[in-house]
DNA sequence: CCCTCCGTTGACCGATTCGGTTAATTTAGT
DNA sequence: ACTAAATTAACCGAATCGGTCAACGGAGGG
């Protein structure tokens, strides 16, 4: 990798990067091809390879590039201080609205990527998975205070249930394209809001 | 098309029905070669193309295809008698899995052929889908009753949100590959209940 | 004004893959 | 053994792939 490329001005850089994210995103490793790549991003193939040794090395940077602006916005947003589970999704979902901005493929990136099947490539990316992603999340979950919600709750149902609900809202928006991340923020927010009525013990007017 | 495809072995016709499935589900239309289509099914590209004109009338042909399985399926499990909303949203989920078994590929094909950009395919796609889809669906929710459920309960957002975490489980089901009908319908047995639960107004014992 | 960098590109390369055709081979029925 | 249909290997021209390379053009320095 030439280290020429983070002298370019960042919107610059921003722009390549966010012609891999979603190239790669959109077309398994082998069928995205670098010229693609570089027409999304405005520039040359030629400019490209430049900067890049090879395909293998631009997906592998754009991989760890994609690691380090999770960390980056887990800890911007506060996202592991432990507070209040809905405020914790709360923020958790802020961060990664904030991420789609920037890098709207970027997610969708992440996936196809570590369900990559092409060789090479699936090595390496498990490879390094662990480098970044040890354990971490999860323990939040074993943490839960059953008090504060409904009696009889099934918390870990709930968690399981709330995180798929996400995952499934934020696919439907992907998939039709050009995002709109205020609108989905205001969704999300409605979510949470209905979540809270259900889910939290009703605090009776005393 | 050749009309003698019909003449084929059921299982063989099958099998070349997922090998389209799948293939079209993982790739863009232009990205999907017809030769790994045909060792998908198991047989020669010149067989395949000696039932199908070209690659736009198989592509079409599985859209249409899969409409008719989905109407047959939906037929079938009565998924549209009127009872109770989440005994109609487990008939439904049933027919899914039922679908899954048989052809685990066709609701990935469905969604990606929405989405096709390819402007002849998209253009001929939404010309037939008013033709499948009018309106149906979506009015069960406005004939719902408000009683039954947990009182103040949100319904419209309650549906939008059970939606939303089916199709988060099935999505993060699918990207895993190797999918586990059985498992899944457990899966969702436990989400119904769980649904239940917490949405369903609790009957107090009188 | 010329020289020298250096970011940038168009043109090109050999290899591969594409959709689709054709002629021949295998199979099955009679 | 004859025939008709099922099935395929071999092939076609065109397009696309990852990657290279020589050259262009503008900025700075003498």
């Amino acid at each position: 990798m030439n280290n020429r490329f983070f002298d370019l001005p960042a919107e610059k850089q921003q722009r390549i990067i966010n012609a891999g994210f979603r190239v790669f995103s959109e077309n398994s490793y082998k069928k995205s091809p670098m010229s693609e790549i570089a027409a999304a991003a405005g520039i040359s193939k030629s400019l490209l390879f430049h900067y890049f040794l090879n395909k293998k090395e631009l997906y592998m940077f754009l991989w760890d590039k994609g690691a380090e602006i999770t960390m980056q916005y887990l800890n911007d947003y506060s996202c592991y201080e432990p507070t209040d589970l809905f405020e914790m999704m709360e923020r958790g979902m802020r961060a990664k609205f904030r991420i789609m901005e920037e890098y709207p493929y970027m997610s969708a990136f992440a996936v196809k990527a570590f369900y990559e099947k092409d060789a090479e490539i699936s090595a390496e990316i498990h490879k390094s998975y662990r480098k970044y992603f040890d354990i971490k999340a999860s323990n939040t979950l074993a943490a839960l205070d059953p008090e504060g919600f409904v009696p009889g709750l099934d918390l870990k149902m709930m968690y399981r249930e709330m995180y798929w609900a996400s995952e499934g809202y934020l696919w439907e928006m992907l998939q039709r394209g050009e995002l709109d991340t205020a609108q989905m923020e205001k969704d999300f927010s409605a979510l949470l809001k209905f979540w809270r009525s259900v889910y939290q013990k009703k605090e009776r007017s005393v």
